[in-house]
DNA sequence: TATTAGCACTCGAATCAACCGAGTGCTAAA
DNA sequence: TTTAGCACTCGGTTGATTCGAGTGCTAATA
């Protein structure tokens, strides 16, 4: 089930001494040397001592050396068992929790500010980049539509879901339409589809064509055509919101140039990050994901925390945040479950 | 008139070897000694003459050292007198006109595509930052506006302008309306304001309050509240655009770290871009903003190629470039005047 | 008088050796 | 099994040296 179970198994002393190299590296930034260890640890081991355990860390792949004379340093292994294993807990601080309530709560009007606030709220939070990505769109579900027209052949579409989530497209027909008709084709639409998936619907109309009335009703011959063409120029895309990616510069272990571009360009074309949330995720629980077991090489070395978030009607989306593979990832993940928590029972309450 | 007038008196040689200084220090990027001017000047000057002239030039501000054995660099003072009087007349080369035509061109359909689109075009074409800032959005004239019903209290407000640009924005009413109601109001608002400037609109509501008939006719007072609520949302917010900030970073002379986060930091808040355009531009041609000139420290040591567009109501944007100041302004400048007149005319003729 | 050849000088960049010190691995004693 | 002790490693820093591109100045030249 768990692929790093069978390590689960490492001895106390072990487990202790890697959990606090693995926190001191994570606060610090230098390699950890025994001494330190040695003076930290409540058990009054000698350095010596701690050199040994150290040694064997390091031969089963939890440690490494920046070079021979340094201290030791966690590698991906290393830090994949503390989050599975050595993770102390942490609930969100009061302060913190008022922030974010007050955040979210007073983006009240409008959900899709809260949305925008969540990967800045995150950011902000954790110095890292903060992200929301929104469900695919074919599973968002209908509550209004309505067309405009704006000149000859071409039509303004006007979508609400259920969560009031509003957009808009131009749409180029290749045949004129009168006001009237629209009108009529988005209440027949809307009478006809609310509530359902832009799937169900795509099908529906699928169906709905090969029938005979459609054929026979100019009402349904339009609400075909005008819906289709909507649907067409869904570009199945989802929204994917980033925030701070600026910080990342402020981690001295991805400040380097290089490193700084090939970052802020992945940032740029967001589709890098979407397909690693879609394709590695269990869409029930958080998850992170540290360094290299996200293989992706444009956003090679960074680790992921995510935690799915729901609409009522099961669309599912992430939200989580960035950073290098020296996170705080106790702090990170209990935020983004707090956070994701949070924005569900916003969404299935607005739903109602 | 100019500031710079009195300094374009220099002697004919001055003129020349400052024109080639600059030119191949901005091919180059290192600084430039006189062996290389002597020999590629054609008046067939040795060096130590071509060092006079430079001792002169820095001397008048033109020209400075890095250090004291190092050869000569432009200074913003420089550039200033090379953009004034020295620039060579370019023109965009056939290919890459016809690489803008298609590019404006392809977002046929819909306009904002083309706005979306000049930024990115303008960052590949120069290797630096593109951006488009639209006119303030209480100079957008109406065209339709329309309310529809949410929720209770919750009213979605659907607005196109004369150019076919869409927004929306949800408004929480302190009052419930029925559909009906939002369809009257809006029907009224744009009987009455169509082709009004949102501004003139603002100001004919207030008017139109004071007036009798406001308080009498219940289709007037739903218009106004619903115009004034929507007017007074807008929070006088002009949409800036930004493409290929990651560019920045291959320029040697701004890639060391502190620069780049303080430059992507104010990519982030676009309002000091914001500024800057508005302040210090005027609005009937093009202009070059270099280095120092430009007297925001966040955006310090940049320069900005920009040019304004226009509607045919006569609402002015801006597009341009932002570099370092060694960036090939003739070149730079060809393509914004280029870009901003195509889209000026694209603008009027959608208006028609 | 304007230009140029020649030369001493300057200063950043690159190279190299020496040194320091944190941290290690190993061995032998407790 | 733990620990004290010690030789060893290696990155980082410091300082001296050299190299070379480019300058400013002076004296000779056209």
């Amino acid at each position: 089930m768990n692929h790093t179970m069978q390590d689960i198994l490492l001895e106390p002393r072990a487990r202790e001494i890697l959990k606090h190299i693995i926190s001191s590296y994570i606060l610090t930034g230098e390699p950890i040397g025994s001494r330190t260890i040695a003076k930290i640890s409540r058990e009054g081991l000698s350095s010596a001592s701690v050199r040994n355990v150290m040694a064997d860390l390091e031969e089963h792949g939890y440690l490494s050396q920046p070079h021979a004379s340094a201290g030791r340093v966690p590698t991906d292994k290393g830090y994949r068992y503390y989050v599975d294993a050595l993770l102390p807990d942490v609930v969100v601080g009061s302060r913190e929790r008022a922030f974010i309530d007050q955040n979210l709560g007073r983006a009240g009007g409008e959900l899709s500010a809260a949305m925008e606030a969540i990967p800045k709220l995150l950011a902000h939070l954790t110095s890292q980049v903060g992200y929301l990505l929104s469900p695919p769109i074919s599973d968002v579900r209908l509550k209004h539509i309505e067309f405009l027209k704006l000149h000859e052949r071409r039509v303004l579409v006007i979508f609400v879901d259920r969560t009031e989530i509003v957009s808009h497209r131009v749409l180029d027909m290749d045949q004129d339409f009168e006001q009237s008709d629209l009108d009529r084709a988005g209440r027949y639409l809307v009478g006809e589809f609310s509530g359902l998936s832009l799937n169900e619907i795509r099908e529906s109309l699928v169906r709905l064509m090969a029938e005979e009335k459609a054929t026979v009703d100019r009402i349904i011959a339009n609400a075909i055509k005008l819906g289709t063409s909507y649907l067409d120029s869904e570009s199945d895309e989802r929204r994917m919101l980033l925030d701070g990616t600026t910080n990342i510069m402020n981690h001295p272990e991805l400040s380097d140039t290089d490193t700084v571009r090939r970052l802020f360009q992945t940032f740029e074309e967001k589709h890098h990050l979407v397909k690693l949330l879609d394709q590695c995720l269990d869409p029930n629980r958080p998850r992170v994901l540290i360094g290299s077991e996200n293989t992706d090489p444009a956003l090679g070395g960074l680790s992921l925390v995510a935690s799915p978030y729901r609409h009522a009607d099961g669309a599912t989306g992430w939200l989580g945040v960035l950073g290098p593979t020296r996170m705080e990832y106790d702090r990170a993940l209990a935020l983004v479950v707090y956070i994701s928590r949070l924005f569900s029972t916003l969404l299935t309450h607005r739903n109602a």
